[in-house]
DNA sequence: GATCCGATCCTAGCACCGCTAGACAATCGA
DNA sequence: TCGATTGTCTAGCGGTGCTAGGATCGGATC
């Protein structure tokens, strides 16, 4: 069945370029210019092409947010294993979380500002995003402090790493103190 | 000039409505909902008359945000200089914030999710969003701690309460846990 | 009180969106 | 070589934000 397989090969390699399409064309353009449309012409099939890999638009989204999910992941245990020490480590991981969020703002609104469909805090939520939260968990139990569920902790480390991502790239934030919010954030919340 | 005075009350009562309306079908319906053609229907008004008063729908949810800037500030004030010492008062800011996000989701959707087409930290941002932000200084100054600047401070508190707000309600984060997350944030952040 | 004129509003329509039915062509198995 | 299946495209549906141009209404003037 070696048709076969040539076929789902070629499939696959499709799929890959509807997604990095998407991807480029959102990071270049914002995801209001991903239109079926033009992510159709792009890859040079029509239109229906895409409903033949993805259920819709939607799932489109979910797909990059998870691609995007496993990048940032991997970002950040690469941080976070390259510093020696907790402070380090926590401050390397801020800084990774908010550096890919910067550079890659259009993968970053996939996976928090839009609707890809995805579930979360569930038992369905897809591997890639609890494991994005796990990378987490796993540098900022070591600083959450005695009597302070790791968990809890990391929700709510998390959630100021969110907070200076999208109030940052939305303009609400002065970019160029960035470093020093981190530093701050550091400072306050884990316990060396 | 009583029948030009009488045609100008009448217009700003009409942008009122049309303000309230898409506030009330937004909250509940989603703001996906509130379509020009729903909005004029509600109204009893055609399209076009929308345009007379708003450039556009982005105009439209920019001055719902604008109205809800004001609203959470006097929130925020209120819960403040209603409790007692340092540490009440930023814990009641606290609550009184992620309340306010959680009661009026398309409200703060349409402050912070969605572009309203308003500029922020420029010399040119309204008022009511220069306000908020005070608002939130105005408490959290005096819990900045020597040497940090309370402008700085407020950001990164203001950052992670956002995070807060904007991850519970995408369902990235458990809602009954949220006290816990609060009490940790302020335990954490404010120096006392 | 009749007439004019300007402000006000609505009908109709534009270009675009996400999505899909059904015709068509290419490819495979017999 | 022929029929069936798979794959792809053309065309179109109902929806969106937004606007041009005509109708209508009300106040000011003679």
């Amino acid at each position: 069945m070696s048709v076969q397989e040539r076929k789902e090969r070629e499939r696959a390699n499709r799929e890959r370029l509807i997604l990095a399409t998407a991807r480029e064309l959102a990071e270049q353009q914002g995801w209001d210019a991903v239109t079926t449309r033009q992510l159709a012409e792009r890859i040079e099939y029509s239109q229906p092409v895409l409903y033949s890999h993805f259920r819709g638009k939607r799932e489109i989204i979910g797909a990059v947010a998870l691609e995007g999910a496993a990048e940032m992941a991997a970002a950040v245990r690469a941080a976070a294993s390259a510093a020696a020490g907790p402070r380090a480590r926590v401050t390397a991981l801020a800084r990774a979380y908010l550096d890919f969020a910067a550079r890659n703002p259009a993968v970053y609104d996939a996976m928090f500002q839009l609707d890809g469909g995805l579930a979360f805090a569930k038992e369905d939520t897809p591997e890639p995003l609890k494991d994005g939260f796990a990378a987490l968990l796993e540098s900022l139990a070591e600083v959450a402090g005695d009597g302070v569920h790791p968990g809890l902790f990391t929700e709510v480390f998390w959630a100021a790493l969110h907070g200076l991502a999208t109030l940052t790239r939305a303009g609400r934030l002065p970019p160029e103190d960035t470093e020093r919010r981190t530093e701050l954030l550091v400072d306050r919340l884990a316990i060396l």
